[in-house]
DNA sequence: TTGAATGGTAAACGTTGTTCAATTATGCTT
DNA sequence: AAGCATAATTGAACAACGTTTACCATTCAA
């Protein structure tokens, strides 16, 4: 039965990714299996196996999905605010959102551990990167006079926290207290974090 | 070959726990299966299953256990230092420094995802509220005169983006660039937010 | 038309969590 | 002391997992 349906490599692969990433979406990271992807996209295990490497490959490629999207709505937010510090808090809100709304595929992209020997594609590492650098670049427009370093600093420190309070966010949908919003969080972090490091900065 | 050791309930689980906290320190979360657990005390899976619901118990054990080291390292600190603000710095260093020194049990608490059914024990959480309301005490003593609720917005948002910080800087051990140490970014956090967090409240 | 190369399958291997009937050792009763 | 009930322990079994590979079927080139 070979080339059954006359697939492109190219197509199988763009199937077996979408069908990757409908599966986070329903079952989450551990809804995910060969055999299921295989099932998915009527193939069986030993064709996925001469597409990817490997499953991690898979759903590394499926997360890369996400990361874009990720990325399309941070840039969206970006543009749309002019002002250095609201577009910060809006990029950060948004990724909250993000999160909260693509709950699976948020989780799976930090929950997804690969084995030790395995090396991180360049293309993959690209998405991260882009991420840190819209940040980044947001930072720089607040604080044009600082240089490299002290940027990079600032927005690492705000990026990872920014992170942190997505994670907790999730892991725990607790709160239940329901004055402390996640947003409530967010602001509180981003105003005060910033101003404080603008205030640092105009003071040497 | 029953009651072979005269190995009572309790010292099996004791033992168990502890054969799963070596796996975890040696071969990280994934490193635990219940055949090897069994094996290295000297029993089978079967007599695990009469011990433990299933693994996730187990594991979530063994956590308990790291989590109760963290939280004692933390309170060391808290009393070493009786000055509010050197105080937070000091107990944020030292969750960085414990999710160093013991890199795959940190990771083994935040990373081991339980089954949606899964019912959090009490007894796990009652340890993750303790080291939350430490961390809610230390600020408590650097802004006495607010309220209940802006202290637990303010500690609950210092305490996840520490905690993202922390995952950053385990997840990529990177940061090649030799300036931008954790810590770094560490005191960068805490001293910014702080700072403007108790500006904020003396300006009402 | 034949031969080589490719596409695809199905079965197998070792591992995982989990269950359970069967066996064995113990404590209690007679 | 003998027998019995109870508890502890085993080992095999099950389904699902990732991964490999021998084999078959199909296409293309010569």
């Amino acid at each position: 039965m070979a080339r059954r349906n006359d697939h492109t490599r190219e197509e199988i692969q763009g199937m077996a990714i979408d069908a990757t990433r409908t599966l986070i979406a329903t079952d989450g990271l551990e809804g995910v299996s060969a055999r299921k992807v295989a099932q998915k996209i009527g193939y069986t295990v030993g064709t996925l196996y001469q597409n990817f490497e490997n499953i991690h490959e898979l759903i590394l490629h499926a997360n890369a999905f996400s990361l874009t999207q990720l990325l399309a709505e941070l840039e969206k937010n970006y543009q749309s605010e002019p002002r250095p510090l609201p577009r910060i808090i809006q990029i950060a809100n948004a990724y909250l959102d993000f999160g909260q709304r693509h709950e699976k595929q948020w989780a799976a992209i930090f929950r997804h551990t690969l084995p030790r020997d395995f090396v991180m594609p360049d293309w993959y590492q690209a998405r991260i990167d882009a991420l840190f650098s819209l940040i980044e670049r947001a930072v720089r427009e607040l604080a044009p006079g600082r240089d490299k370093k002290q940027i990079q600093l600032a927005s690492r420190t705000l990026w990872s926290s920014v992170h942190g309070i997505c994670l907790l966010n999730i892991g725990n949908k607790l709160y239940s207290d329901n004055i402390a919003t996640p947003q409530t969080l967010m602001q509180s972090l981003v105003t005060n974090y910033l101003n404080a490091w603008v205030q640092e900065g105009s003071k040497a």
